[in-house]
DNA sequence: AACGATTATATCGCACGCGATTTATTTTGG
DNA sequence: CCAAAATAAATCGCGTGCGATATAATCGTT
């Protein structure tokens, strides 16, 4: 393997290799840190983000959800009527178009949202990330989703 | 901390500010990638990852597969389990301290490594990622990992 | 040597995560 | 106006992914 600065045809394939397994890892790493601060909650942490979108919006279709979650159908339906069961949310078929179901917050999932506040803050201390670092893991992932996104239309 | 902008609570909540979320979108969206490129050689993309570790090391342990992949013994016995009934590799105690498996590589094993060697370029193309993105996320990441593994020693 | 602690895997139960398919509803083109 | 295409969910099967626990082997201490 060349030692030098000079990049090999094998350094530029195995970067994608790299920076898959690092996201990969990473990923899992930092969803297994939040599994004791959402516990207390109920949530995993799927359901965190799930909950997240409808503390923002109220009320989404199953639609918008799998958008914002990226999230399939098929992963996304037994997910919420698990929160269904657990009183957090309703589902229901649209009025003005009966393909679409319509989630939103039950008393009890508007009230989560208190307990939910503190997560955030929790996370931060035990992360403990430099919060430069953070932010430009912020900018250069959005940046990467972004290429991921744009040319998914060709295929 | 402070910065001239305050943030708000609930922008503290707010999904597209979590680092967590575009980490865990970013994961499964490359993998989701990897798919068409791993189904012809029969593997999925953790079974192609525990290949990757065995074509560099032609044999491992469990744990130290377990700890290349960052993955536990509930979720690579199965999975090891699964290579070992296509054929693509071996288990067996080991002979030194009868506590551990070692996994070793079949001839078939092997020779899937050279079906494999596409992999990586088809990936580039298709990630279209740029270079310098690349190279910038892989370091952030590295550093990123190592400080989650650094204080998770005080856990 | 003996026995409690540690270590390496394996097993179990539960929760994703997704491709493929199905079902129900709306949209669209002739 | 109506059948075919498109759309939105739901369902199914399979493969992770992990915490908790179980089991077997080794280590450490006396």
């Amino acid at each position: 393997m060349a030692k030098e600065k000079q990049a090999t045809s094998s350094d530029v394939l195995r970067l994608e290799n790299q920076l898959c397994f690092r996201l990969y890892a990473a990923s899992k790493e930092v969803v297994r840190r939040y599994r004791p601060h959402l516990e207390p909650l109920g949530l995993t942490y799927t359901q965190y983000i799930t909950m997240m979108a409808l503390w923002e919006e109220e009320s989404l279709s199953m639609k918008e959800l799998g958008a914002r979650l990226d999230l399939e159908s098929s992963t996304l339906t037994p997910l919420v009527k698990k929160l269904e069961t657990a009183g957090l949310v309703t589902r229901q078929r649209s009025t003005e178009d009966e393909r679409s179901t319509v989630v939103g917050l039950t008393q009890a999932g508007r009230d989560l949202h208190d307990k939910a506040l503190s997560v955030p803050a929790c996370m931060a201390d035990d992360l403990a990330i430099d919060t430069s670092l953070g932010l430009q893991l912020i900018d250069d992932l959005d940046e990467l989703l972004q290429q991921l996104r744009t040319d998914n239309q060709d295929r």
